[in-house]
RNA sequence: GGCCCCGUUGUGUAGCGGCCUAGCACGCCGCCCUCUCAAGGCGGUAGCGCGGGUUCGAAUCCCGUCGGGGCUACCA
């Protein structure tokens, strides 16, 4: 990205003298345009999905466009490689986007610090036409003007000091600074209500005089907010609430540069389990990764997302219906039926999704989306044996109904890739084993010893060594043989051949396990008694 | 402190003046099924923050109050 910095864009949309052109929303791909601005500093927030979502589902519908833009004009939290976080945990959420810096467009560049050509002129001639103006007020002389106003119980906002006086003025003046900024001049008059899609009339605060040059000649938010929005042509400002309170400079801006005005979408917040705005210092799942890393499906948490703050979908007899595409969303996508009120973001829910979804997979699938967590914990090796894969499939089906999260199965799983001599027992599963474990485990065997555990070579022949043969043998031994109840006479098979208290079905297991792993791991517990 | 946004069971929501003795989903509790754990089936628990109005009638409209949240940066 340091290549392309600082160049101005290929096809300028502003006239030498910095005035510009006209709406350069003609002419640009699609009926509406949306964007998503996420900033490089740090782990993608699950924020920025959620405003996606709907970017999205809106453009769809209404055959637009999307478009990612990153806004990377905070030098000091800028992150390096945040940026390829953002591609990769959006596309993994099937969350793409039209155009961006990663895919071009007819907007380029499409990463702030690479437009910076771009904010001058309109900087410099808000100045000229006196909406702006220049201060070289110290950040200490700020902080001490801040701290008086707050102690006074006034309202918060520069004093505008420097307004009206030249450089060398200032410079008489205390609390001078080398390199100036540039601030708004916001008249008492300043509009302060606008229509929101979600909200309606919607009033906000009066702003003090905003900074939107910073001294280091990076455009602040809002400067750069209102430029590349109206140059990429952007329909719909869709954000989260916490903008409502700087709509109205917003707003200035573009009546101050004869630009249109777009509509504006300000979306509840996520909240904690706390109510406040989650953050990624205080919820793990605040980070888009997160949800990777615990493996959640993709589809699961994009549909999850759009129950926050938006109803379920209507079918035609009345009955509601949480369960749905993203696809299905879109279609039927309003911006009125967008809830004002911050929903809690509660895992339970997310959860109970997540298993659905992992439910209704077909078990082929669920193998594919689980060996890349099995490789990660170690369970399988990065070049995974066709017999290890075939024998993946038929644990998943064992495995999916038990699951809510695809890293859940990795405990479940492992006994079936651990050589028989190494399978650890739990502590919680030995100690369930009463006094007759070895004579149950004695009978097991007995009972599984005339059982052909052989694999026939004649195609469509059935094994002997299936899940029902193993335990008609097992019931019969134990069950009707010993007179021990069901619930105690396999506890110790369970733990002989899993290791632990919690496994897939026991005769399926040993299905899959083969007679010959099966009797080892048998014997092995008897003899560890 | 100032300004702004918001307020239906624990959570997400339906409701937009009578159809509400407030529906659905998750969670939770109980029962059934059952080789463990799940899944599945059946049943149950719990809510319109509060106080005034308006109206024949208010969860739905108005005001106040309380509560929660956001902003108040040369961060986004």
């Amino acid at each position: 990205m340091t290549e392309q910095a600082h160049t101005p864009s290929t096809e300028p949309l502003t006239d030498p003298t910095g005035a510009p052109t006209a709406d350069p929303a003609e002419g640009l791909p699609g009926a509406v345009r949306l964007r998503v601005a996420p900033s490089p500093t740090g782990d993608p927030h699950v924020g920025t999905a959620y405003m996606s979502m709907f970017d999205l589902a809106f453009a769809r519908q209404q055959g637009g466009r999307f478009v990612l833009r990153i806004e990377d004009t905070d030098r000091a939290r800028f992150q390096e490689d945040s940026e390829q976080q953002i591609y990769d945990t959006l596309s993994w959420l099937g969350l793409t986007w039209d155009e961006g810096p990663d895919r071009g467009g007819p907007c380029e560049p499409y990463r702030q610090s690479e437009r910076l050509d771009t904010y001058r002129p309109y900087a410099d001639r808000l100045l000229a036409d006196g909406h702006a103006y220049l201060c070289w007020c110290s950040g200490e002389r700020l902080t001490q003007m801040r701290e008086k106003q707050q102690k006074l119980k006034q309202p918060t906002g520069y004093d505008r000091l420097c307004h009206g006086r030249t450089r060398e003025e200032r410079a008489e003046l205390p609390g001078f600074s080398e390199t100036p900024v540039v601030r708004m001049l916001i008249p008492d008059d300043a509009p302060l209500v606008f229509t929101d899609l979600v909200r309606g009339e919607v009033s906000a605060p009066r702003p003090d005089d905003q900074v939107i040059v910073k001294a280091d000649g990076f455009p602040t938010y809002h400067l750069a907010v209102v430029v590349d929005d109206h140059e990429m042509g952007i329909t719909h400002v869709v954000r989260g609430e916490e903008w409502i309170s700087s709509t109205p400079k917003h707003v200035l801006l573009y009546q101050w540069l004869g630009l249109p005005v777009p509509q504006f979408a300000h979306m509840p917040l996520l909240r904690d389990e706390k109510k406040a705005k989650i953050s990624k210092r205080k919820s793990p799942w605040a980070r888009l990764t997160w949800f990777k890393e615990q493996g959640y499906l993709p589809e699961a948490l994009v549909n999850f997302l759009a129950l926050l703050g938006y109803p379920p979908i209507i079918e035609e007899d009345g009955t509601e219906r949480e369960v749905f595409t993203f696809e299905e969303f879109s279609a039927g996508f309003d911006w009125g039926k967008v809830n004002t009120v911050g929903p809690v973001f509660n895992l339970e829910k997310l959860n109970w999704l997540n298993g659905h979804y992992l439910r209704q997979l077909e078990p082929g699938d669920v193998a594919s989306r689980l060996l890349p967590y099995l490789q990660t914990a170690g369970v399988l090796s990065d070049q995974p044996s066709l017999p290890e894969l075939g024998r993946l499939e038929a644990v998943a089906e064992l495995v999916q109904t038990r699951i809510v999260t695809l890293t859940d199965a990795v405990p479940l799983i492992a006994p079936f890739y651990t050589a028989d001599a190494d399978l650890p027992i739990a502590d919680d599963a030995r100690g369930q084993l009463k006094e007759d474990a070895g004579t149950v485990l004695d009978a097991a065997l007995a009972a599984l010893e005339p059982i052909d555990g052989a694999i026939p070579d004649t195609l469509g022949a059935q094994p002997d060594w299936n899940h029902a043969r193993i335990e008609a043998a097992l019931r019969e031994a134990l069950v009707d043989g010993l007179g021990i109840k069901p619930r105690f006479a396999f506890g110790p098979l369970r733990t002989a051949v899993s290791g632990q208290r919690i496994s897939p079905p026991l005769f399926e297991s040993m299905e899959i396990l083969g007679k010959a792993s099966t009797v080892a791991r048998l014997r092995g517990l008897r003899a560890s008694l």
